[in-house]
DNA sequence: TCATTAATTCGCC
DNA sequence: GGCGAATTAATGA
């Protein structure tokens, strides 16, 4: 669910490209635009005094971010982050509520994108809360199979390193790995080359 | 290829 | 469960 890169374009979107690693934007600043990926991955995520992270979100190609706090006119809650070398389509507030103006699609579409990233939030503090390491992960990375086709079991390669999964789950590192050590034991994944299929 | 850095794992408390 | 150290993988010069 995302806009037309070429109707972007004639709106006056512009492509940037990052690094990995590189802030996009960071907590605190104020909102400027509306960002669409065209490649890459981005995370969303806040840093606490003593350095950990938590990841709010990951997206790839194809998603948006930046939507909802554009409109609202408050400060980013949360830093985002270039995961990996990414090129990103960008417009600004006036080029944004004007596409909104000119095609009701187009607004619905990011209506329903906003809508689904609402909903996999409620979805996963749900499923995070209250419950054991095992659990959490399990549940975290059901998420990230879903939009995957193959169903199969083993058959998902987990994107992500076992530090982002913990970020994820608001575990630390070692608990994580223990977890996953204990889901293999269990055969809900399986690990190869310290690659996690699920 | 070697050196540096990041990720992972393990032992210990 | 968390800390520090050891091991391994990835990255860059």
């Amino acid at each position: 669910m995302s806009i037309n890169p070429q109707i972007m374009h004639s709106a006056g979107a512009i492509e940037q490209h990052y690094y990995a690693g590189d802030y996009i934007f960071r907590e605190d600043s104020s909102p400027q635009y509306y960002y669409q990926i065209i490649e890459g991955n981005v995370k969303l995520c806040n840093f606490s005094n003593d350095g950990k992270e938590f990841i709010q979100n990951i997206f790839s190609g194809g998603s948006c971010f930046g939507e909802s706090m554009l409109l609202l006119g408050k400060p980013y809650p949360v830093d985002a982050i270039a995961l990996t070398d990414s090129t990103l389509l960008k417009i600004n507030k006036e080029g944004f509520i004007h596409l909104m103006g000119t095609s009701p699609e187009i607004a619905i579409d990011v209506c329903t994108a906003l809508s689904e990233k609402t909903y996999n939030k409620f979805v996963l503090m749900r499923k995070i809360a209250n419950k054991n390491a095992i659990e959490r992960l399990t549940e975290v990375m059901d998420m990230m199979k879903e939009p995957w086709g193959n169903k199969d079991k083993y058959s998902f390669e987990v994107p992500h390193t076992r530090q982002q999964l913990a970020s994820l789950t608001g575990l630390c590192v070692e608990t994580a790995i223990r977890a996953i050590k204990k889901m293999e034991a269990k055969k809900v994944v399986k690990i190869r080359n310290r690659k996690i299929y699920y």
